[in-house]
DNA sequence: CAACTCAAAGTTACCGATAACTACAACCCA
DNA sequence: TGGGTTGTAGTTATCGGTAACTTTGAGTTG
């Protein structure tokens, strides 16, 4: 006895064409749309039918053809996520833990790069939108609620992360910046530090927020910070990072009273303000202590193990994952949630005194 | 004069809906297949009506759906990648250089991480050929080419980067890892080590041509390693990276003679060595000169700079950017291409003695 | 002036799936 | 026995574009 004893048609596969719902259908002797209902687990089908048609999917390896499901469903199954630069151990924390989240889930993660700069981050999500992604998260470099706008006319949902925007009502994750910068300085001042410094980042929500925070922990110790020690970082892309902190930190040693800790606005910033104070002849933390924000660098094998604030950038993805997949979920319009992780400091040799 | 005086209609948009070719076609009187035309620069259409609606596309602030269009042309203007882990420099540096390359074109870069899980990598590679992505570049943690058999199948173009297999005729990208090897050995032979050890990586190729490098570059000196110079890193995930290097290298401490010399697999294991050395006493470089590989770490900053070879990642992705979209243009099979990049050694303290 | 050419648009079919409805047994019960 | 369920499967239209023809009318030509 055959074992293909059926009224199963045993047609070769298209040359190297993918296997398609038709091909199993005309080889089964059934309709498309029984396959259809088959894949997506249909109710009204016979289980011998559902059997066969599994088994036939399994043996023929088909795959449905995404293209064809998203222009009927309207659903892509694909996720955006617009980052300034991947390269950042940040940004790329954050892009491992939502892959890793919506993975299971069945969708993909469409990841660009805006390189910091405004009007590409702009391209980048006009090309998202065209592809008709499901949600965007969506690390911004604007300035402007300019793009954010284009989103919404397409009603498609999206999550800001890292940095936000004053009056624009978005979905947010991103960690407590006021608590970044509060953590930080009163961890200084425990420290015994008096005449704390500040090197703040661009004008960005993280920035700000972090400034607020290094102002309160201050005020609530009844200290205040001299204008001359809060200092602004270049903006001209090569200032930025650990370059920029060098310069800055030259000018802060130059003041008077000269600052005995600072509490920078990141981790490269903090490398290159450690250069400058060793350079200068001084002693970290025994003249002045170093905190940075980021935790990122291998911190441990700096030539000073350099204290620094946990931003727990995975935890950002998952968040960002999970409201990704309500936003989807949801259809309609949603209220825009705020989710705010918890800062960590991690005390090394920088700090410690 | 009212300036709309033409025979176009102008009924709104659909409530929350993308304008849609059709909705430009009946506003300007024509049918859907000429503004396609236009879209595409199709030759046949008048100068007049190509204005009218080029026009009427920016107004309305048309863009094409990439699902429709792929289900008819077969191309999904879609890159996808796979990398066994997002988080690791040198693959993120190659994912953005590719995304740069291939975003001038109109591609965008679906990325996903197999964790160097070979059965996730797997399902990541299916999840990408369901999608139909135009071509893939893999960075395989595989131990066979099970999987590329699968692509084959779909023909659909992939490039391997970084690690490759032999035996199997594809794409590669990647650094000369043999050279690498002699680079490494070279430099400390130089710098009078004479019993020099390597702390090897996996059974990749990657690791493999490594080795063979350091063996020929001793060998072209008169010199040999001693068996027990030559270590491998633990494979169980933990082991890996900088704790996996801090055992291994106190087991090569306890050798005799003792190594003066390592040459280490990547960066994070010459850390965990460079700590090993440290901790029992002994200094960098004048007891033992340590090289690592990969020089994506903030190797100035360290508690000693790290000497390192440079991969230059971002040569890569270009690199492979180029030969996917050239695999893309070319549609039928093509003869599979390897492509190496040189090393380059970053001299620091590490290693200068 | 009929035949031909060419420019500029339109028709039709189709890509591979799904939504919404319809068809048709077999079975049930009053 | 006839109307109403139920369980299974099929029909038809459609998503938003594009490939491959076809149409139309003005202009050219022998």
């Amino acid at each position: 006895m055959n074992s293909n004893d059926g009224n199963e048609r045993q047609p070769g596969p298209r040359r190297g064409a993918p296997v398609r719902m038709k091909d199993i259908a005309r080889d089964l002797g059934l309709s498309t749309v029984t396959i259809s209902k088959v894949l997506r687990g249909h109710p009204d089908i016979g289980e011998e039918t559902r059997r066969r048609v599994l088994k036939r999917m399994e043996d023929l390896h088909y795959q449905p053809n995404f293209a064809a499901r998203a222009l009927i469903t309207g659903r892509t199954w694909t996720v955006g996520l617009v980052v300034p630069d991947l390269l950042h151990p940040f940004f790329a924390q954050v892009a491992k833990a939502l892959s890793a989240a919506i993975r299971g889930q069945g969708y993909s993660l469409i990841i660009t790069s805006s390189e910091e700069d405004p009007e590409l981050e702009q391209q980048e999500i006009e090309q998202l939108l065209a592809r008709r992604v499901d949600v965007m998260v969506i690390a911004s470099a604007q300035w402007t609620v300019e793009s954010f706008r284009s989103i919404e006319e397409q009603r498609i949902p999206y999550i800001l992360i890292d940095r936000r925007f004053a009056g624009l009502p978005a979905n947010f994750v991103g960690v407590d910046d006021e608590a970044v910068g509060m953590l930080a300085t009163n961890h200084l001042i425990e420290q015994g530090c008096r005449h704390i410094a500040h090197i703040r980042g661009p004008e960005t929500s993280t920035a700000l927020g972090r400034l607020e925070g290094f102002r309160r922990a201050l005020a609530a110790h009844g200290f205040s910070a001299l204008p001359e020690h809060i200092a602004p970082i270049g903006t001209s892309g090569d200032d930025r990072g650990e370059p920029g902190g060098y310069e800055v930190t030259q000018k802060l040693l130059a003041t008077n009273p000269r600052p005995d800790g600072i509490f920078c606005f990141n981790d490269p910033i903090a490398l290159g303000a450690m250069r400058a104070i060793l350079d200068a002849g001084l002693r970290i933390p025994e003249d002045i202590a170093v905190v940075g924000c980021g935790n990122v660098l291998y911190s441990d094998f700096l030539r000073v193990p350099l204290s620094s604030i946990d931003q727990d950038s995975s935890a950002i993805g998952r968040h960002a994952a999970e409201l990704a997949l309500t936003l989807i979920a949801a259809k309609g319009p949603v209220r825009p949630t705020t989710t705010l992780v918890s800062p960590r400091l991690v005390v090394r040799a920088s700090s410690l005194r």
